[in-house]
DNA sequence: TCTCAACTTAGAAATAGTCTAAACAACGAA
DNA sequence: TTCGTTGTTTAGACTATTTCTAAGTTGAGA
């Protein structure tokens, strides 16, 4: 599944004229490696373990900069926010008990064809959340 | 499309021991009548206007009961959550540009079979969300 | 009517996210 | 390499959202 890619980040800070900072670049890295969904919060406590001052405002700032620029994708649940690092299509399975939020690539959803609505609506994305038991909680019921 | 049914609010309210008060009774009434996906403060506001000393907590409570007894969807959209009361299976469409949120009950959707999943999840239900252009943003452009 | 568990209330507290103004630093140009 | 522009970061104040608390209130069965 493609991730959040270095060389995307580099080339839309370019062609946007921005900067490149040591705190965007460990933002970015720690979303490179991070293996579930982070919250807001938790990258700001990855990101100050390498750069103890880093501030909640460049957390947010940079977060909001890769959501608006399609390089992280925004997941809400159990009343939080967290963030995908995934950039491949693909959908989300959310475990009714423990709240696990856990990716899908699932080739039977892709195969939906975008169907046309009856208000004239223009479809550009579809996202798809499944919900239920995943393995782990099924076992310890 | 079903709407939040007074008779199975009463039924779920004596099954579970609880009391039915004066302030439920007008957070039913007004999810049932709301034409949008109102808002916990604009429920409060409503809400208000016929109890003035309704509080916050009472409006969060309630909410969140209807919400754990399925009889009303979460939906998260440009930052706020709202409650959705419709009951019946359907979707959202998300208008990109102005961020309005449409109910849509489409066939195509429906008939999507869910499918078996790599990492033995066992799905119950599932949500999609379509983003693109409402009919009056196309218009506006 | 009586009783008691459930409920509501105001306000405090916790949590999440945005804004501000001043100091700082990346990076292209000289 | 240095300089200057301009974007960036920072701490902390601020706003908004949601939960918690303790005390008083009330619905509904007996």
């Amino acid at each position: 599944m493609t991730r959040l890619a270095s060389h995307k980040v580099m080339s839309l800070v370019q062609t946007q004229g921005l900067k490149m900072t040591p705190q965007r670049r460990a933002i970015v890295e720690y979303l490179q490696t991070a293996k579930t969904h982070p919250t807001a919060d938790e990258v700001m406590t990855a990101v100050n373990r390498k750069f103890p001052m880093t501030s909640r405002a460049t957390v947010y700032n940079t977060l909001n900069w890769l959501k608006e620029n399609r390089m992280v994708k925004e997941v809400f649940e159990g009343g939080v926010v967290h963030f995908d690092p995934h950039t491949a299509a693909h959908h989300h399975f959310v475990c009714n008990k423990c709240g696990k939020v856990e990716d899908v690539d699932c080739s039977a959803i892709n195969e939906i064809k975008l169907c046309s609505l009856p208000d004239h609506q223009k479809v550009e994305t579809m996202e798809v959340t499944l919900r239920g038991l995943c393995a782990a909680c099924q076992k310890s019921k």
